[in-house]
DNA sequence: AAGTAGTTTAGAATAATTCTAAGTCGAGAA
DNA sequence: TTCTCGACTTAGAATTATTCTAAACTACTT
């Protein structure tokens, strides 16, 4: 009934290789951290959420190493951030090339697949300066 | 020496149309916060960039004040915020539609006008919900 | 001039996030 | 194995942007 070690074997495995890859110790924090991020498929969280998540499913973390983690996470270039939202900071699982839903109303995030939305006519940032990424948020509400 | 009447009366006609239009007492505040957002180009504030700028103009303002103004404003359609800091929210005099260069080293905004930028395949909404607007943020930093 | 609702504001309160400093842990060395 | 040390975690304080409260003030009507 206790959690087993087989349990937990689980996820483990590929998230500690994830961690090695990024040059982080697989700390029991990190691993559990990570196979909730990455052990489904992708997903947006804030460090409240996923806190809280992780507290509930009855793992000991602070919030402070959540945050802490979040942004390891994102400069290993396993996360990415996405700013839709004045007040709080969203992180994203999926780091490729796609744009976002954004329902103002409920502060949650639904992908849009990169191919889909073409932005045509960017133009070339000032002299000494580079684009760093061109960002896309359909803002939506109850209609 | 001090200041005339006839100093305040020449950017305060306009504001206080504006202000009339939109349903706002032309308090002695808003007035100079009007004056100082429309009276000139376009242009991005923060609360506090705005409360600074107004102070050292010799304006007392609170900082309560010029949030509250800052919203009503946008209420009122005079303003649209900008999201692209998670830490800081901007307002935008430009209420078209454009786009922004975002610097991400300084914090800075740079209008894109409306026609420049061209985003096409925008999905429709889920159902039961409608786009409210589609923003395109181009981050750019040092190179 | 008086009444009244709208407005301003100091200061307290919130909320997200970061910082500090002290204890804990992981991994290589011995 | 045990030792060692830098990496990691964390409680709680601090910071920052923003909002709230409730009391004083003011623009407009009568
Ligand atoms: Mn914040
Ligand atoms: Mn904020
Ligand atoms: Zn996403
Ligand atoms: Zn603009």
């Amino acid at each position: 009934m206790g959690k087993t070690m087989h349990e937990n074997a689980v996820a483990a495995p590929f998230a500690a290789e994830k961690l090695r890859l990024a040059g982080l110790r697989p700390t029991r924090q990190r691993l559990e951290l990570a196979s909730h991020l990455f052990g489904g498929p992708d997903r947006h969280v804030t460090a409240e959420s996923l806190h809280d998540e992780v507290v509930e499913a009855g793992i000991k973390v602070s919030l402070a190493t959540v945050y802490n983690t979040l942004h390891q996470f994102t400069q290993a270039g396993l996360l990415r951030q996405v700013i839709v939202d004045a007040a709080r900071g969203y992180f994203d699982t999926n780091t490729g090339d796609h744009q976002h839903f954004f329902l103002e109303d409920e502060g949650m995030l639904i992908d849009i697949p990169g191919e889909t939305i073409t932005v045509a006519g960017v133009p070339t940032a000032p002299p000494g300066m580079t684009v760093d990424r061109v960002d896309v948020v359909v803002r939506i509400r109850r209609s």
